[in-house]
RNA sequence: GGCCCGGUGGUCUAGUGGUCAGGACGUCUGCCUUUCACGCAGAAGAUCACGGGUUCGAACCCCGUCCGGGUCACCA
């Protein structure tokens, strides 16, 4: 059973390259029918942020990536509590039973003391790792401070097998004695994954690179309590324009930046899931659900990947052009709202989209950037007025918008023949009334087709529009 | 600095010994059109990090070097 988990700390908001790690963990336990869980890792106290869970939980709901088992499930499941901090028990427990054993040891070391060496020799000289027993638990014992560190046998390899990379080795004398279990009873991420993972019975672990020189520790700790280890498989960071990690200040990187900008979700993980991950076909427009259908950790490319913003928009846009206007127009009411805006009727709402689909990457560009449709324009694109705004011009419009108002059918094929033939007669091209009516209509030099745009609005909007930019324009 | 990982056009990638290194984004040029966009056609852009080897033949295998990143917390 393929059993795989994603574990943030709620320190902060979800950020796209987590989402990217939901999401082929979510990819593997789809593909392979198992279930995806979600753990909450928060054993450090000192850095939780209030509403980060929440925040975790809506965008991965947002994004329609639903955990099967876990925090946040209805039932959570049979494994929990799925919250770290509702587990310490459990970790004091195993932490217990390798000091027992003499694969861990107390540590008395303060904070200075520590300081100082990791200016002098880089690191924990594992001072107390043969410490006298007897006299660490009578120290203990007395209430003095200490924390737990896993004795780590010297001299030997650890390697494994990598899914992504391949058979990685490191030598043990160059694993630290690491804390498991701190002094405020808390564990440390080590311990604390560790002992879950195995507990919740997680067959991948697939995490970030920056967690892979940690992994012998981990090897060695499920060794001490004579586990059987997950396979592991470490992602290449997601990294800007200079190679390194993601950060703010290279522009957006939580998920609920790009919720707001009005991406699809679907296109977020089309794109992030293209940051690695290839099929070895040439395709790159995926829903989520053919992902599942064909995802393979041994299809993840090992090297860091560059968040491409043109790309993301790109692979949106492909999406948006996938969906049936009557979906895009479910999608919108919001935005109008978040633009002040009334909704429109929908079946209006599902032409407008029509017209506008190819002319849009994002959800708010249907409003926003086509608000002609749904309000007057209030003044007129400069460069497009003095391009093709003529002296006559307002002549034209004035009457031209008086034949609209006796037009049989208000239909765009009508509209069109209506408007040659008006200026055939003028003697004048077609393009010298086309152009004014669309700067008159709405304000800009470009968009749909003139005619479709017309029939949409209706002749009420329409004459009102034309006349009133005769009035203004001259 | 030690250890670990990585290195194919600006970017994401295909490619695992044998066609002019394929595709996509972006850029540029045309075409289409009433405009913008879409679409279509085309172009520029890669010493496959570098140097040695192995081989008839290497982006692919081996060694070395360089560069980049990650990690060295009582943070995850």
């Amino acid at each position: 059973m393929t059993r795989v988990r994603f574990a943030p700390s709620p320190t902060g908001y979800l950020h796209v390259g987590g989402l990217r790690t939901a999401l082929y963990n979510y990819l593997l336990a789809r593909r392979h029918g198992g279930k995806f869980l979600l753990r909450v890792e928060d054993t450090d106290q000192s850095r939780l942020v209030p509403d980060a869970v929440q925040n975790i939980l809506d965008n991965l709901r947002w994004a329609n990536i639903f955990p099967d088992e876990g925090a946040g499930c209805h039932p959570e499941g049979d494994h929990g509590p799925y919250v770290q901090s509702q587990r310490l028990p459990i970790y004091r427990k195993y932490a217990d039973q390798l000091l027992e054993s003499g694969q861990a040891y107390r540590c008395f070391a303060s904070a200075e003391e520590l300081a100082e060496m990791r200016q002098n020799h880089g690191g924990y000289d594992r001072r107390y790792r043969d410490y006298d027993v007897a006299e660490a638990r009578r120290r203990a014992e007395a209430g003095e401070a200490h924390v737990i560190r896993m004795k780590v046998p010297l001299g030997e390899s650890v390697d494994f097998e990598d899914l992504v990379r391949g058979q990685v080795r490191f030598d043990s004398a160059q694993v630290d004695d690491q804390v498991i279990l701190k002094s405020d009873g808390f564990p440390t991420y080590h311990l604390a994954a560790v002992v879950d993972d195995h507990e919740m019975e997680i067959s991948h672990v697939i995490r970030g690179e920056e967690w892979l020189t940690s992994t012998p520790k981990h090897l060695l700790l499920y060794r001490f309590f004579g586990w059987t280890p997950p396979r592991f498989a470490h992602l290449s960071l997601v990294v800007n324009l200079s190679g390194k990690k993601l950060s703010k200040r290279d522009g957006d990187v939580s998920v609920n930046e790009y919720r707001e900008q009005g991406y699809l979700p679907a296109g977020l993980l089309n794109f992030l899931a293209l940051l690695g991950w290839s099929n070895g076909d040439n395709r790159e427009v995926w829903s989520l659900e053919e992902m599942e259908k064909v995802f393979a950790l041994e299809r993840v490319h090992p090297s860091p990947a560059v968040f491409d913003f043109d790309k993301l928009r790109h692979i949106n846009q492909q999406h948006l052009f996938a969906m049936a206007d009557e979906a895009i127009a479910d999608l919108l009411p919001e935005w109008f709202r978040k633009a002040a805006l009334a909704v429109p009727e929908r079946a209006f709402l599902v032409r407008v989209v029509g017209l506008m689909k190819q002319r849009c990457t994002l959800l708010p560009d249907f409003v926003a950037g086509a608000r002609y449709f749904y309000a007057d324009p209030e003044s007129y694109d400069e460069a497009t007025a003095k391009k093709r705004w003529k002296p006559e011009s307002a002549e034209l419009v004035r009457e031209f918008a008086a034949q609209l108002e006796d037009l049989p059918e208000w239909r765009s094929a009508e509209l069109e023949a209506a408007l040659r033939k008006f200026c055939e007669d003028k003697g004048q091209p077609a393009a010298a009334l086309i152009h004014p009516v669309r700067l008159g209509i709405s304000g800009v030099g470009g968009g749909p087709g003139l005619f479709e745009m017309l029939e949409v609005l209706g002749r009420e909007i329409c004459v009102r529009r034309l006349r009133k930019a005769a009035e203004v324009l001259r």
